[in-house]
RNA sequence: GCCCCGCUAGCCUAAUAUGGUAGAGGUGCCGCGCUUAGAACGCGGAGGUUCCGAGUUCGAGUCUCGGGCGGGGUACCA
């Protein structure tokens, strides 16, 4: 990439190069932006926070995204005069730093700092308002130190415990693997087929908290709406029954099977009972059965992520058993094992009704089970309504029911679930479909879970004063599985109680856990305790959390958990951890690809004026491919790191800024980039023009030419304040675009004392403006405005605007006729109604279409619109 | 599969949480000016079934229902 062109001296430019890292030296050495754990003053605190990254190697775009919203935030608050907490760390736990160990043979402690060397350097130049002296690491001892001091409070508090649970087995490299590490069912590595297979693991129990995580979402007003529905939905609380079935013949001594439903009206369209693949009775059969131990089998190759098992075809087995039907007990239905039936849902089992959900449906057209209508839709006939190839779910009337034939479906489970409770054969239960948090990995580069197990005194907890349970740094990474495990000494330690010979748990914290505390922890990042009690008081909860849309559900629910279990514990006194929660959108890019079919990057790329693209090294064309999310497997991707260092980074942030709506997914473009990167020079010239001259004096009275442009000036400072306050960047800069274009327009016009004074204000007004978004240029610009007042613009409040500046003088008011637009009128705003409606009769157009009708209704909006409706 | 979201000029998008004249701003295109602020600059202009189909309403980009396309999540990627 090249450095770009030579800039002259003195050529009125803008020259970023010397004047970011200046800037940026400038905020280091007068401390705009550290505060204490405990700020003595008066103002408000307000806690910015963005998602802490991961330090996969340099930033990218989405980084950039990220914390330019959050610096943004940060920076205008601060001009509001709030105390603002703004700092920033690193998720620094997890798999890629183990497969980097893997493959080239570096340590993961080694690749993880060299990292975030890099990208703190990276993140310097984009002159963020951080307080760079909270930043920690999670993989620093001290950090994880701490958290192992969480984990023992909640096992003491049993919030946490043991129990069995599945994982993907990768049978050849003798290792766990990640959902996103079976490709096809087989091992990424190894190709090998995997299998689930169960281990003993830690869970914390987020299960106790899921009906406060539930009903505590209604507060969270200042979340988006969808965040909170997709979390609900997670949760899933349901209502229904969970009854027994039992089987005409015991199977290895068992009777009967629990089946959880939230349909126990359809209870008399059942025509099958199917159990999941790991249900206790599926494998007691399976023991005897070589057909049905295949079909587990099968099943157990499909792994452990939903979205496989799920999307997968629906697949079953019969056992040849047999249950009786609680209300018919003359009736009998045959027991399947099947592939889309979950073990950790409900109780494992569900009794299908194909007349009335969708997947039981397509299960039983499959295997020539009956498909009994239970459920009438209120349109249908009932002596035709048939079900089709789709399934009725929805509510109506009850038919070929027995004794709920007639009811409506809501009633219908009511007096099913009486009917079971009178038989003694189920209940009425509320259920939810969250599980509790399996924490347990089998990995090296994470937390070590404080645990020790004694073959005498059991699971033993490490003593305090042993935390932090620290990594072993000689690890080997060329045996398959966790070298924490194969480790020849770190595991092996004496009993705390009893003394006796003992072992450490080899398993590591989900870095999940790492990421639910890290905003108490950078309250007070030098306390001796996980989280100073008072700096956190004051702290929290964050005012503005700001991240990717795809942590919407895991890592929210696991910190609003997280924060839940810490105050149970003693460690906080909040209950939500986020008040504020914004989600922004993905970078996106055009991608490139040639007739081989090999992806190219960008700057392999030149796009010719027909529109075509061609590469730059052969001129060879290439397709231009489908604009999406930036990855380095499409090499779709642009470096922040050159783009900064060919424009700099005011212009990155505000291209950033200025195009979308950050909540949506942008796209990278160069025309944009060098759109912003002439804006800065715009502005940049339009502040020189007036620096130029000296200041005027405030005149007593102004040209219409200066008033206008003050009504601007005033009007978007207004404006720009209520885009910023609701994160509507884009309209912000278009705002601030305005402002410019009438800067532009004020410099051409006929010279008047006024207007150089109001050309001063305004432009004033633009530099506090764009303060936020592009910090260094407001700098630089205040300067050269006010070369001896040695301020920095980090340092000034946020401009205030004058309201009789800011009202219109005339409004435009739209005149209908039936809907259709018929003319306008202008009017003083909060004109006399009568008046607006005659002046609307009275215009031309109006007129002619009201002519001759009879006016039956008049709607008149102040300032808005009059609609006539007339009769026909 | 299931849950959630998005779709407006060629492209990105605005249109007060609450329905009221479809266009603020950028980019691209076309034209004019200037001839050096050069990766030019300044000014002007054109450009539309608001994804499709129904419904509610005096009035729908906005609300409801159905469909299409795209995206996020799906519990061990972070």
């Amino acid at each position: 990439m090249s450095d770009g062109p030579p800039i002259a001296a003195d050529a009125p430019r803008y020259n970023f190069r010397e004047a970011e890292p200046k800037w940026q030296r400038a905020w280091e050495e007068r401390g705009c932006f550290h505060v204490a754990d405990l700020p003595s003053g008066q103002p408000p605190k307000y806690y910015v926070l963005e998602m802490f990254p991961y330090p996969s190697g340099k930033i990218h775009m989405g980084h950039v995204r990220n914390y330019t919203l959050g610096d943004v935030v940060a920076r205008y608050k601060r001009m509001r005069g709030f105390e603002v907490l703004h700092p920033m760390g690193w998720d620094a736990f997890g798999l890629p730093a183990e497969n980097a160990a893997r493959e080239r043979e570096i340590h993961p402690a080694q690749w993880t700092w060299e990292n975030i060397t890099t990208m703190r350097a990276e993140l310097q130049r984009m002159g963020l308002s951080l307080d760079w002296s909270r930043e920690f690491a999670t993989c620093d001892p001290d950090y994880y130190g701490h958290q192992q001091k969480l984990f023992l409070d909640m096992l003491a508090a049993g919030l946490a415990e043991r129990r069995e649970s599945w994982v993907n087995w990768d049978p050849v490299d003798g290792t766990v693997l990640a959902n996103e590490q079976v490709i096809d069912g087989r091992g990424w590595r190894s190709g090998a087929l995997v299998e689930k297979k169960q281990l003993a693991q830690w869970f914390l129990r987020i299960t106790a908290y899921a009906p406060e995580l539930l009903a505590a979402l209604d507060q969270l007003d200042r979340w988006p709406e969808r965040v909170r529905i997709m979390q609900a939905k997670w949760i899933g609380r349901s209502e229904g029954a969970r009854l027994r079935f039992a089987l005409t013949r015991p199977e290895a001594a068992i009777r009967e099977v629990e089946v959880y439903t939230t349909r126990p009206d359809t209870l008399f369209g059942m025509s099958f009972l199917a159990l999941a693949p790991e249900h206790p009775l599926a494998l007691a059969v399976a023991a005897h059965d070589a057909g049905a131990a295949s079909f587990v089998d099968e099943c157990r190759r499909m792994g452990t992520s939903e979205a496989v098992i799920e999307a997968a075809e629906k697949k079953g087995y019969d056992t040849g058993l047999r249950v009786a039907h609680p209300f018919t007990a003359e009736k009998s239905f045959p027991v399947w094992i099947a592939n889309f039936v979950l073990m950790e849902y409900g109780a494992g089992a569900i009794f299908g009704c194909p007349g009335s959900d969708q997947r039981d449906l397509d299960f039983a057209r499959k295997y020539g089970l009956p498909v009994i209508p239970v459920v009438l839709p209120p349109s249908a006939d009932p002596n035709t309504y048939e079900v089709g190839d789709e399934a009725y779910d929805g509510p109506g009337t009850m038919i070929n029911s027995g004794f709920l034939n007639g009811l409506d479906s809501e009633r219908a489970k009511e007096a099913a679930i009486a009917e079971l409770e009178r038989l003694g054969a189920g209940s009425r239960e509320v259920n939810w479909r969250l599980r509790d948090w399996g924490v347990s990995r089998q990995r090296y580069w994470g937390c070590p879970i404080p645990v020790i197990h004694c073959p005498t005194c059991g699971i033993v907890s490490v003593p305090e004063a042993d935390l932090p349970v620290q990594l072993p740094e000689d690890v080997d990474f060329r045996p398959p599985g966790n070298p924490l495990d194969h480790h020849p000494t770190w595991k092996h330690v004496s009993c705390p109680r009893c003394g006796g010979a003992a072992q450490r748990e080899t398993d590591t914290f989900d870095t999940f856990v790492d990421s639910s505390w890290y905003f108490a922890r950078f309250c007070s990042p030098h306390s001796v305790v996980p989280v100073g009690r008072r700096a956190a008081d004051f702290w929290l909860p964050v005012d503005q959390y700001i991240g990717g849309i795809e942590h919407a559900i895991l890592h929210l629910l696991y910190a609003r958990f997280f924060t839940r279990a810490m105050k149970a514990t003693g460690h906080l006194s909040i209950e939500e951890p986020f008040a504020g929660l914004f989600t922004q959108g993905m970078v996106t890019h055009e991608s490139y690809r040639t007739a081989a079919g090999h992806w190219l990057y960008p700057e392999e790329v030149e796009k010719l004026a027909d529109g075509k693209a061609i590469r730059r090294d052969t001129g060879e064309e290439v397709a231009i491919g489908r604009v999406e999310a930036m990855s380095k497997s499409k090499r779709n991707t642009v470096d922040p790191e050159a783009i900064i260092s060919r424009y700099g980074a005011d212009t990155a942030r505000w291209f950033i800024l200025s195009d979308n709506p950050p909540e949506r997914d942008m796209e990278w473009t160069e025309a944009g980039v060098a759109g912003a990167f002439r804006f800065t020079q715009r502005l940049f010239r339009l502040a020189e023009n007036i620096a130029a001259s000296p200041k005027a004096e405030r005149p007593p009275q102004f040209s219409k030419t200066a008033h206008a442009l003050r009504q601007s000036t005033h009007r978007t400072i207004e404006a720009v304040t209520v885009a910023l306050e609701s994160f509507a960047f884009n309209v912000a800069v278009a705002r601030i675009h305005e402002l410019a274009n009438a800067l532009g327009e004020a410099e051409r016009s006929e010279p008047d004392p006024g207007l150089a004074w109001a050309r001063r204000e305004a432009i004033e007004a633009v530099t506090r403006l764009i303060a936020p978004m592009m910090p260094h240029l407001a700098e630089e610009i205040n300067t050269r405005l006010n070369p001896a007042s040695g301020m920095l613009v980090a340092e000034m409040p946020w401009p205030e605007a004058d309201p009789d500046l800011v009202a219109a003088d005339t409004v435009t008011i739209a005149i209908q006729v039936m809907g259709k637009l018929r003319g306008t009128i202008t009017a003083a705003p909060g004109a006399d109604p009568n008046s607006v409606i005659s002046a609307a009769m009275a215009e031309p157009n109006v007129a002619r279409a009201l002519a001759g009708k009879r006016i039956v209704k008049q709607i008149h909006v102040p300032g808005r619109i009059v609609n006539f409706v007339v009769a026909r």
